[in-house]
DNA sequence: CGCTGTCAGATCGTACATTATCTGTCAATT
DNA sequence: AATTGACAGATAATGTACGATCTGACAGCG
């Protein structure tokens, strides 16, 4: 019989990101553990000692030793054998090595949306333009927010679903590296130059361009952070 | 105390496959299903019930479980709550969205490569090359060892190491498909082709037209899986 | 024909056993 | 006296066993 595939099967993209955790106490295990790697409360290295976690998180051990496991298999967290789990470190090689192959993806993904983009589509892209704007970089966490909702907007009818999951993992980690690293002014400005250029490629449905400006924006983006998490590290 | 990390925890390629698993017994459930997988002895969406899988590998059911979430961080086996895991399906959706992936990856790889190599690998490249042409596509396995031996050598020595790993992934599952369907007469001319053009590109140190190049062969040998699979499909 | 309760089978969580690694002490050697 | 090596206890990872809970299917009933 032919297998018929389930919503909830797929590691997909989740609709509305849960940003408060007291609200709903049913979260797994994994999900906790991932939390807190990317919030960096389990810094860098730390051992994940099982009976640690099993007790901070209120369950038994098996479940924390299946949660690192799929941790492991996404890569943050690193095994050795017969001596348990480590936070995988998230260093400036890595960093560079996701925005690299982020310079590659999401032209990749941009140039396929300006094929497909309706006005409706560009007019929102606008309005959270124009919102990014008003805020102003004030408030990094919604800058952030919107700034995720302003790619998506492109990227999440894509057809390539391992594309799309690549990126939304890439982002996740680059989101929790640069919650340290709030941007400079003078990066601020030619962020919201880079997305106003974006707006007018996609207008034009001239995907080349698009492709440009975008790999453009995120190489920009991953040097600047890499140049601070270099600074940071000489104190 | 700075953590000093360990040559074993990270995922690192092997350095010499093993093939044949009788020899050592002492491997893995992890690599075990994860093998079993790649090889169709396990079939798309079949489901990979714990007890079973335990009996089979003799084991308990821990192990498995653990091997199982690790491979659904992988991406190789999804899961439905309190209804168990299943074997991903490579499709031929699937295998295009990895193409297109590979398409981006291989000729970022292959450009730095181009700047990095010596004489001597590109002796050795030739020296591949023309194993391949002399054993001609008779010996399917051997065919796809000198394969990726081709490749390695321009890609192991890369910094970035993740897209290494994920180059590499994606190559053991395009491998497992396309033993299924093995290169028609045509497509293996264009391969010999691209190859030799690709050393000659290498030679004259010209990055452009090796990734190029390499972007042809890869999206080429995409294409012509993915119609094989269609085919297939329609019997 | 549809609804509901029951039951087998499997997953998921808990507890326990075994095995390996780490740490600190102490004696032996230089 | 300082360093090295071995041993023993503690600590934690890995493997095994079992019970609770959920799902899916089917028979009985309205």
């Amino acid at each position: 019989m032919p297998y018929k595939p389930d919503m909830d099967e797929m590691n997909r993209i989740p609709e509305t990101r849960v940003e408060q955790r007291e609200a709903y106490e049913a979260t797994s295990v994994y999900e906790l553990v991932r939390e807190d790697i990317l919030q960096g409360k389990l810094a860098a290295n730390e051992r994940l000692k099982v009976s640690v976690l099993a007790a901070r998180y209120g369950t038994s051990t098996n479940p924390v030793r299946e949660a690192l496991q799929q941790l492991r298999g996404e890569g943050f967290v690193l095994f050795s054998h017969n001596r348990g789990a480590r936070v995988r470190p998230i260093d400036e090689e890595f960093v560079r090595d996701i925005y690299e192959m982020e310079v590659l993806i999401e032209p990749y993904l941009t140039s396929w949306f300006v094929g497909i983009a309706t006005d409706e589509d560009i007019a929102r892209l606008e309005a959270i333009q124009d919102r990014i704007d008003a805020i102003g970089f004030e408030d990094p966490e919604a800058y952030s927010a919107l700034d995720t909702q302003f790619h998506r907007l492109m990227y999440d009818r894509h057809y390539n679903r391992h594309a799309l999951d690549m990126w939304w993992k890439h982002r996740e980690i680059l989101r929790a590296i640069s919650r340290k690293f709030p941007f400079a002014r003078g990066r601020r400005r030619e962020i919201l130059n880079e997305h106003r250029q974006l707006i007018e490629a996609i207008k034009d449905h001239d995907a080349t361009t698009a492709a440009r400006v975008i790999a453009a924006h995120v190489g920009g983006s991953g040097r600047h952070i890499v140049e601070h998490m270099r600074a940071s590290r000489n104190l």
